[in-house]
DNA sequence: TCAGCATATAAATAAACATTTATATGATGA
DNA sequence: TCATCATATAAATGTTTATTTATATGCTGA
């Protein structure tokens, strides 16, 4: 079954000095996690949390394409298109560029591809092994 | 007015093999992420979106604890503590244990921590040349 | 049985959100 | 300039959600 390559997480940039520990097939990091930060990650969390939204990151995610490029693709309204790509925007996670009348998007951070991808695979596996519940 | 079935993490079609062949070629796929996965990815971070959730998550994530011991440690009301272990069961993200009066929560998956960690650094990269979202 | 603690649930409320429909803005070529 | 395409914005709507307050349920010891 699907795991994600480690070093993927190894290659996540910190500044803070780290001792990873094994537990349950993840690699838990012991340096902390404050409330700012965890403010922050539930705002990123929030921008993932539609997954309209996400089929758009994942369409961007192998380089720019423009608003009626990702319309057509998802076969997505444009104003709702618009409206997700301005809540990303909002977030960051999006670079835009304008081109003459199209406006580019782009994905601005590969690491959220490595998100989706652990809660894809925690998600199977939840539902898998779900004989606690 | 017609109920609508709240949404449970069971509920999201996960019988999609995974295809081994590779097409998105920015960054170290392994797998697709097809609309069904998406579909769990954002599940899973709608369950990651609220701060408090996360603060709950965190404090579980070391060993099973009391919902009295979460309301005393995170100063959060008990009820409040209650809904948001529910909808965290919900999303099959916490183990559940009775022992006696109590009931103890415990993190079900520490990947999750991986994804936390991977948000937070994200944001921190994102938000270095501004101060909040 | 009852009292008391631990936890869940219900009800109410305000805010946020996704989506649709309609309209506005802005760039380009004729 | 005008006409048209590309995209953004506004308004409206029904749904979801976080939180508070109040109450119910369940367990255990006396």
């Amino acid at each position: 079954m699907g795991k994600i390559k480690k070093q993927v997480l190894n290659d996540i940039p910190n500044s803070t000095p780290w001792n990873p520990a094994e537990q349950n097939n993840a690699v838990t990091f012991q340096y902390q996690l404050d409330d700012d930060h965890l403010q922050s990650a539930a705002f990123l969390a929030r921008s993932l949390s539609d997954s309209n939204r996400l089929r758009i990151l994942l369409s961007i995610s192998g380089g720019k394409k423009s608003v009626s490029a990702i319309v057509e693709e998802l076969d997505l309204s444009q104003p709702l298109v618009s409206h997700h790509l301005k809540e990303l925007k909002r977030s960051l996670l999006v670079k835009v560029e304008r081109e003459g009348p199209f406006i580019y998007y782009e994905l601005s951070d590969a690491r959220i591809l490595d998100v989706l991808r652990i809660l894809s695979d925690v998600a199977t596996d939840l539902l898998s092994s779900r004989k606690t519940f």
